[in-house]
DNA sequence: CTCAGTATACTGCAATCCGCACTACTGCAA
DNA sequence: TTGCAGTAGTGCGGATTGCAGTATACTGAG
C-alpha cells in the first residue's frame, strides 16, 4: 500500500513519534541525536514530514498560517508503522569513513597528506566527544534532554563513544607508525605493521570458536 | 573546470590509478575494499568510468568490441586530479548505522525486538571479520592481492577492525544489560547504565588536557 | 529613524545515486 | 533443446544531496 518508506523515512518518525514537531526542530534534533547513527541532509528532512502525510503516516497538527512553521505528529498507522519495522530485520551497518579512503590512496599523494588527514580523524573525534559528553552529562544528574528514555539514550551514546574511541585510538597509533616513514610507498611490513597485522587475525581467530576439537 | 568529482567518483579515480579497471572489475573491487571505507551500490560504479572520461580524467583503453568488457585507465590528469584531491581537507567519517537507529527507538517496540537487533549486530560483526581475515592472512607470507601496498593496506585493515571489534564489545555488553529488561520502557538508570555513562564521561574528559593548571 | 548585517527558517533546482527489474550471453546438464 | 545458473551489464523512476536563493526578524551604528 504504503510505497516503501526509506530508513531516513522511519528515522523521522521515530521522532515524531518522541514528540511532534516541526521540520525545523527535526533539523535540529538530527544533529543532537540521528546525526550519531544515520546523518542525512537537512534538505531531505523538509520534505519527509510531507511525504509522510502522504503515506497517512503522520499528520498536520498544526498549520502555522502562511508563513510556514507547519507541526507534524504520527498517526496510529504511523506508530504501527514503526513497530513493523522495528520487529523485522536490520541491514549491517556502513561506514561512510571518507578520511580512511585518502589512507587507503595515500600511496599516491606527499607522506605529509597522509600525516595530515590522520591529525584530522583526531580533531575532528576530539569535537565530537566534547559535544557529546556535554549533551551526555546532564543525564548523570536526572537533567537529559529525554531523562525518561535514559537506558535507551545511554545505549546509543554508549557504542558511539566506544567507536569514536576506536578511531582516535586507530589514529594515535598510525601517528606513531607513520612518523617514520620517507615516502608514502615501498614502505613493507615494517616490524610495527606486522604486529598490527598479527594481533588483528589473532583476534579474528579467537571469536571464530572457544576451544576447537 | 571539471564540474567537481564526488566523493565516489574519487573512489574509483583511485581504483583506476592502482590498476586499469573495467566496470565490472570496479564491482568485485569494491566488495573487497572500497566497501570497507567507502560503501556504494554497484549500479553507481558502472557510470562513473564514462563521468571521468567526460572529465579527462580516464580513458578507454580497450573498448572490448560490441559486447562491452570495456577497460578504463587514468590519464595524467587523472592523477594529478587525485593528489590535488589527497592534498585537501577530509570530511568527518559518517556512520550509516541501521541497527542503532532501531535500538534509538527501541523503547517504541518490544524487547524481542531489541534483543534481535543487537544480536544481529554480532552475527553481522562476526561474517565481516571472517572475511576480512582471509583476506589478510596473505599479507603475512608477502602474498597479499597488493602485497607492495602492504604498508597502507595493513593501517586501513587496522581501523577497519577496531571499528568492527568495538561493534562487537558493545553489543556483548548491550546483550548483557538488556537481558534483564523486561520491558523497552521506564527502565530508568539502572546501576550498570550508570557505570556505562560514568566511563564514558570519565574518557572523554581524560582527553581534553592532559593535567590542567 | 533607517539601513546594513546577521541569524533563522525555509524552497527550488540540477546533479547524483539508488534499488529494482530487465536483457544478453555463456556453459552445461538432463 | 530446454531449462537453469552465473556473469556482465542497461534503463528507469524516484530519493537524496549540495548549493544557491528567498523571506522575515532582530540588532546595533550612524
Amino acid at each position: 500500500m504504503s510505497p516503501r518508506l526509506s530508513t531516513t523515512g522511519y528515522a523521522v518518525l521515530g521522532m515524531l513519534a518522541l514528540r511532534p514537531a516541526t521540520p525545523y526542530e527535526l533539523t535540529q534534533q538530527m544533529q543532537r541525536s540521528l546525526d550519531y547513527c544515520w546523518p542525512t541532509s537537512e534538505r531531505s528532512l523538509y520534505d519527509q514530514p510531507e511525504r509522510l502525510v502522504a503515506a497517512g503516516l503522520a499528520t498536520l497538527v498544526d498549520d502555522g498560517g502562511a508563513d510556514g512553521r507547519r507541526r507534524y505528529a504520527v498517526t496510529p498507522a504511523g506508530l504501527a508503522a514503526l513497530r513493523a519495522w522495528l520487529a523485522d530485520a536490520s541491514a549491517m551497518p556502513r561506514f561512510q569513513n571518507e578520511p580512511l579512503l585518502r589512507v587507503l590512496y595515500g600511496d599516491l599523494g606527499t607522506v605529509e597528506d597522509l600525516h595530515r588527514v590522520i591529525d584530522d580523524v583526531r580533531v575532528h573525534v576530539a569535537d565530537r566527544r566534547e559535544r557529546g559528553a556535554a549533551q551526555m552529562a546532564p543525564y548523570l544528574e536526572g537533567a537529559g534532554l529525554f531523562q525518561e528514555r535514559a537506558h535507551i539514550v545511554v545505549l546509543v551514546a554508549d557504542l558511539v563513544n566506544r567507536i569514536l574511541e576506536a578511531l582516535d585510538d586507530w589514529a594515535e597509533q598510525a601517528q606513531q607508525i607513520t612518523a617514520a616513514w620517507e615516502s608514502t610507498q615501498g614502505v613493507g611490513l615494517t616490524d610495527d605493521l606486522r604486529q598490527v597485522l598479527e594481533r588483528m587475525l589473532e583476534a579474528a581467530r579467537g571469536r571464530e570458536r572457544p576451544p576447537g576439537p
